[in-house]
DNA sequence: GCTTTCACTTGATCAAAATCAAATGGTGAC
DNA sequence: GTCACCATTTGATTTTGATCAAGTGAAAGC
């Protein structure tokens, strides 16, 4: 099913929109200019330095939002610390539950980033009108659907060796979207949040690391920066042939 | 937001229909009488006995369901064998992935079900014209993301027992929506299930099993039937306090 | 009635990852 | 330059759950 772009003039749109990346790939692209016109009063951007809260577990969403530039990460914790990140969202990803009052999950900056924030009870009024940014949403949310179920075998059924792999392959395909070259990318996670992320320790997930490049599958520079010169060979290490 | 009830004569709406649950809780409830008549035409219901296949892994989605009755598990399989579920659905579920040509999972009735089955493309092409049937599948969508997501925790962090509590716990709050009294049921899948769903083996679901009933956590009886004399008390083993 | 089969349980041993502990290495403050 | 701090790595040991193996019990087939 495809989407007919809408045919706006540039004129008509919302300055700070216009340079907006966001605007095609997400949500937004699904507004006519006077819908976004609209949004843009009530909305605003901010940056999030790295560990900044964006909504916590169990407090009340007053803002959606666009990711403009960097990685958020969605986690839970339990009552006794421990904790589980249960996605990634790479820019231009909307963030956010409809249709619920109260936060499941805590969301963060994983990275120094930037997002555009949006009042839910505007963007919940122009969902009720504006079916084509319902259906939006709808497909962000089976994405989303989509990705955590892959992430559930990862978690289940693989190896830290695998998991460790498979995290890898998941940010070379994912930091940088427009990118050809997807050998090389920094880390936009810690090694805790890494290990948050797979269901592991700290130490854990070190030990693979430092397996994985004696076996030249990746080679790592400052901790941060990854190089991966045969991507098929880590997608094997990953589980996933 | 509340939905308003439509305003519906019983005597429009297909025969088949009219007794069917999934009706008013499930998708079919965003239909006019007249659009349940037209899906209705190309709909058709089956049985399907344990371990029935509805969709595999990989295969072109035909049909879209609704779950009448029982319980169907979602899997995923590595190339090795190892396999994974990555939710339970029940009646009166919606079954499928919207807008997606290719299914990334395996569907099968985890008890002797009852499904109603509707053609991919009729509905597909009823969802384009009705922003209310799009948003019931938004919902059912945000709601299995919900469900996927607190898995992920369960999978990622918690211990064997913790596992095992929580499968027990989610079984006694999703097997009958309608039945007050949750502390005694039939559970719908056999230690082998529920070791995938848990990402353990068959053994140390057995072993938890016993050590539960041993610490009169639960009850069981003929292996499938179990009873929970105190649910705060599962609750806490499940790590959900 | 007896055997076969299958799901489940129980026991013994093993291995993967967690835990506990110490070392390394880089960065910023002074 | 030195110190303090923090993230990461590495090493030793322990623990949890997996694996391998044998048993039990109930239902189905002959």
């Amino acid at each position: 099913m495809e989407i007919r772009r809408q045919d706006i003039h540039n004129s008509d749109i919302p300055l700070v929109c216009r340079a907006c990346e966001a605007r095609h790939g997400g949500v937004c692209g699904a507004l006519t200019s006077e819908q976004l016109s609209e949004l843009n009063k009530h909305s605003f951007r901010n940056r999030l330095e790295t560990g900044a809260e964006v909504i916590g577990q169990g407090e009340t969403v007053v803002n959606y939002s666009n990711i403009m530039r960097g990685v958020v990460k969605l986690t839970k914790v339990m009552a006794d610390g421990r904790q589980q990140i249960v996605g990634l969202q790479f820019a231009p990803d909307f963030l956010g539950r409809p249709f619920l009052e109260e936060s499941a999950i805590t969301a963060e900056a994983a990275t120094e980033s930037e997002v555009c924030n949006f009042p839910r009870h505007v963007l919940d009024r122009l969902v009720k009108r504006t079916p084509e940014l319902e259906h939006k949403l709808h497909q962000q949310a089976l994405k989303e659907l989509d990705e955590a179920r892959d992430w559930m075998l990862t978690l289940g059924r693989k190896t830290a060796q695998e998991k460790v792999a498979s995290f890898l392959y998941l940010i070379a395909t994912h930091i940088d979207p427009e990118s050809v070259d997807r050998s090389a990318f920094e880390l936009p996670l810690s090694r805790a949040d890494i290990a948050d992320f797979l269901g592991l320790t700290i130490e854990t997930v070190s030990r693979q690391f430092t397996k994985l490049r004696k076996e030249n599958v990746i080679r790592i520079e400052n901790n941060r920066h990854v190089t991966v010169p045969d991507m098929d060979r880590l997608m094997r290490y990953a589980g996933n042939d």
